[in-house]
DNA sequence: AAATTCTATCGTAATATTGCGATATTAAAA
DNA sequence: TTTTAATATCGCAATATTACGATAGAATTT
């Protein structure tokens, strides 16, 4: 079918998985490397360290923003792409308690 | 096209995308949480607990056993899944200083 | 106002993912 | 050896994702 069964399964593991479908892409894991190290820039500076093209890198903007991991400023006619702070250690807590589940001593060896 | 450009980007943005693609599924999400509840279990017992057939959660093991994430033991006619808890920790250190790298001040009012 | 610049959206093509019935495979059990 | 049990794989249908050219929209510049 190709339609993931949503409802059937917990708003927590609907939300984690959309989360990690958000960074389920190498082009978005380097638009975030990029603000990490930049703090913020804008939509056409990603086209040009990007190898993709400005629809795609923009599709790929939109994808980061809906799910709060960054924010765009209007700033004239460009906007201005940086993380969104709050969100992005929500986030990050969220993956850590999630890694975190794993007690010491489990372990099938094998 | 739908294929996604791996070769232009680097081994370790690929690599951390194709780990989060692994926990894209809320079926691959609740599989691991019930792997770190339960510590080990076959895929029949999978299969009961998740709202898929058996077909559909033996790929889902699938996906998460190429990543690493869980090994299968073989034990008569069944297999017993487990997560692989060397490479559990690894893949937490990846998210773990990948979502480090903010630095506090790091924020955009807007 | 017209031209320019920058970004978003539309439309489309190609590939990927998800889900499951049917079936193959493998090992234990009868 | 035949049956049974458990899992994996195949094949297919439906939906999702990725990528980009063309174009629309919005604000600045000329």
């Amino acid at each position: 079918m190709g339609l993931t069964k949503t409802e059937a399964f917990s708003e927590d593991q609907n939300e984690l998985a959309s989360l990690a479908k958000a960074l389920a892409h190498p082009a978005r894991i380097a638009i975030l490397q990029h603000l990490l190290k930049i703090n913020a820039c804008i939509c056409g500076d990603l086209v040009d360290v990007l190898p993709l093209s400005q629809p795609t890198v923009s599709q790929h903007l939109k994808a980061l923003k809906s799910v709060g991991l960054i924010k765009g400023c209007i700033e004239g006619t460009s906007v201005s792409y940086c993380i969104d702070a709050a969100r992005w250690n929500l986030v990050r807590e969220r993956f850590g308690t999630f890694f975190d589940t794993l007690v010491a001593e489990q372990d099938c060896s094998c």
